[in-house]
Parts: structure tokens; C-alpha cells; sequence
DNA sequence: GTCTATATCAAGATAGAC
DNA sequence: GTCTATCTTGATATAGAC
């Protein structure tokens, strides 16, 4: 909305550029600074240490990602498996962001796993609640595994498939619930 | 075979164990090489660059997969979707030497993804021998993505599934292969 | 709230002895 | 084939001025 972005969200925007750009090892906080165009002394006003912006972008990234699948919950019309189709759709309209929070999950693992415990947390509380919708639980690892191994493939840069092929692939995972 | 293996061998062994235990930041020649019982510089002369140690450990992995996938297709009865079900099987059997090759994928993805070239190609490969056996694009994108998403999110510490929902998975795999 | 130092340390790599 | 230096760089973090 406002015009320049405070030098918080423009630290965090200027990370995900570093990572994106250059990969996660060359993440260093002269990096960061140059792009968010402070200083390093700056920088560490607004993020004590290195670990502290590493947590603050994974949050960031698992608080967009839940709104958008509060959006896409929302949206979806009551029946069998809701949660899940919902879950997909989610995900298949989302794009080059989701490159943005895989790129925050796989930071925060290199430089301390310790963080990602909110992350896994997460993830075990959504499959958790797709059980609890009445899915089969084998069909809902199938599922969300599937959606966690295109993206990180992709992001790896190990991925063949292309755009053409993650539709298709949706529509599957869709056919799947459905059937 | 040997009661101890060379010292190329130690090596790689070494680095494994470092990234296992202590995560891909802190794969230092240092932590090899007094891990190898061996200097930096005797470290040095098998692997003239850290690059040229991360490209050893990834081929490493890559050649162990494929002969486990060869031998698993061979030991597959013939008929529709077998090279697929050989894959699922493979790496339904493969436990926690999986784990090491998709360490030296994230290892090499983070230090310099250009090493991954040959793992991306070995993918695309053997995606499109399953479409050529006659399986549907998107239902071997659908099995290949499943399987990586499995081992990639246990592999960052994000997965909430143990074992029993993995011979689960297996089994919903090969019946989807199947039906 | 942001800056300029600077301290401290660890990393990858090289040179040359043995 | 392995060792002990040593060089050089670049990283996190701190101290204190503005």
C-alpha cells in the first residue's frame, strides 16, 4: 500500500532477492544490506542476528501461505474431501510465490533445522485435519507429498516438468479426491 | 571387501556422515577431512576443490540408485506399468540410503547447482521411459513427485509421516499403478 | 534508527617439505 | 600420497558516534 516499504519488510523482500538470485549458501547479511539499501549496522538494528532473519522470513512466507489457503477454504463448496481439493487448488493457482516459501523452508534448514519447527508443525496440523475430514490418510500423504515433491524439485533445479505438466498434474490430484 | 576402504572412499564417506550429523552449512574440508583421518592439505590432493568433492559425492549416489533401480526392474515380472511399479518398489525398499542421495542433491544444490545438471537429466530420462512404457504423463509426474515429496520434506525435517504411513504410501503407489 | 569502524574467526586454497 | 605451514578472503557480530 504505501509507497516505500519499511526497512523491515524491505530487509525481508531484499532476502528472498538474495536467495532467489544467488542461492541460500551466499545469504550473508553484506548481501542483504546492499540490496535493502542500509548498512550492515542497520540491518542488525532491525534483525539482531542472522538466525533472527532467517525466522522472521519463514514466518512471513507461513503466514501468507495460510491466508491463501483460508482464501482458497473458503471458496470451495461443501462435500467429500473439501479440505483437500481445496488444498490443491490452493496450491495450483500459487505460483512462482510458492518458489518463495520453499526458498524460506530450505534456508532455515541449512543454517538451523531448529527453526522450522512452527513449519512442521503445520504441516502435521493440516494433514491432521484432512484425516480428520474423513480422507483416507494414505490419500492424503499421497497428495500432499506429491505437491511438496513438484515444488522442491523445481526449486532444486532437478525438476523436467513444466508448466503444462503441473496442470495436468492438478487435475489429476483433483480426479483423485474426487473419485 | 577391503577391511579398510581407500582413502577416496573414506573420504566420501566422511563428508556423508559430516552433512548427516551436522547439516550441509557446516560441510567443511576441516570437519572431512579430521573425520577421514586425514590433513586438509591429503584431503586436498583427492579432491583439488570443495566442488570437485561435491560432484564426487553426488555421482557417488547417483551410480548406488541406479544399480538398486536396475536391479529392481530386472527382479519386476513383465506387463503394463512395470517400469513404473519397479521405481516404486526400489525406492519403497530403499530406507535410509535414500537419505543420503537426496543429502548430496541439497548438498550440491546449495554450494552450486550447476552440479546437478546430470541428476536433472537422469530424472527427465527415466520420467520419459515411463511415457514411453505407456503411462500417463501426468500419472508418472503424479508417482515421481510423490516420491520425491516423501524423501525431501523427511530429508528437511518438515515431514510429519513415519514408517507406517510410508509402506502405506507404497502400497496406495502401486495400486494406483495398477487400477 | 542508521551509520562507520573494527574485532574476531573460520573458510577455501596454495606452496613446498617429507 | 600426505604433511605443515601460510595466504587471503569474507563472514558474523560489537562498539560507539551521529
Amino acid at each position: 500500500m504505501s509507497p516505500r516499504p519499511s526497512s523491515r519488510e524491505r530487509i525481508l523482500n531484499s532476502a528472498e532477492d538474495v536467495i532467489a538470485e544467488t542461492g541460500a549458501i551466499h545469504l550473508t547479511l553484506d548481501a542483504v544490506a546492499e540490496r535493502a539499501e542500509l548498512s550492515k549496522g542497520g540491518l542488525l538494528y532491525h534483525f539482531p542476528t542472522k538466525d533472527a532473519l532467517l525466522e522472521a522470513l519463514l514466518q512471513r512466507q507461513l503466514a501468507r501461505f495460510q491466508e491463501r489457503a483460508d482464501k482458497a477454504m473458503a471458496r470451495t463448496p461443501e462435500g467429500p474431501g473439501r479440505r483437500l481439493r481445496a488444498h490443491v487448488l490452493s496450491w495450483g493457482a500459487y505460483d512462482e510465490r510458492m518458489d518463495r516459501l520453499s526458498m524460506a523452508i530450505l534456508a532455515a534448514s541449512i543454517y538451523n533445522p531448529e527453526l522450522l519447527e512452527s513449519a512442521c508443525a503445520r504441516y502435521r496440523e493440516a494433514f491432521d485435519e484432512f484425516v480428520a475430514e474423513g480422507d483416507q490418510p494414505e490419500r492424503a500423504a499421497l497428495i500432499t507429498c506429491a505437491i511438496n515433491g513438484f515444488w522442491f524439485t523445481r526449486l532444486l533445479g532437478v525438476s523436467p516438468f513444466g508448466d503444462e505438466l503441473k496442470q495436468a498434474l492438478v487435475a489429476e490430484l483433483v480426479r483423485l479426491i474426487d473419485q
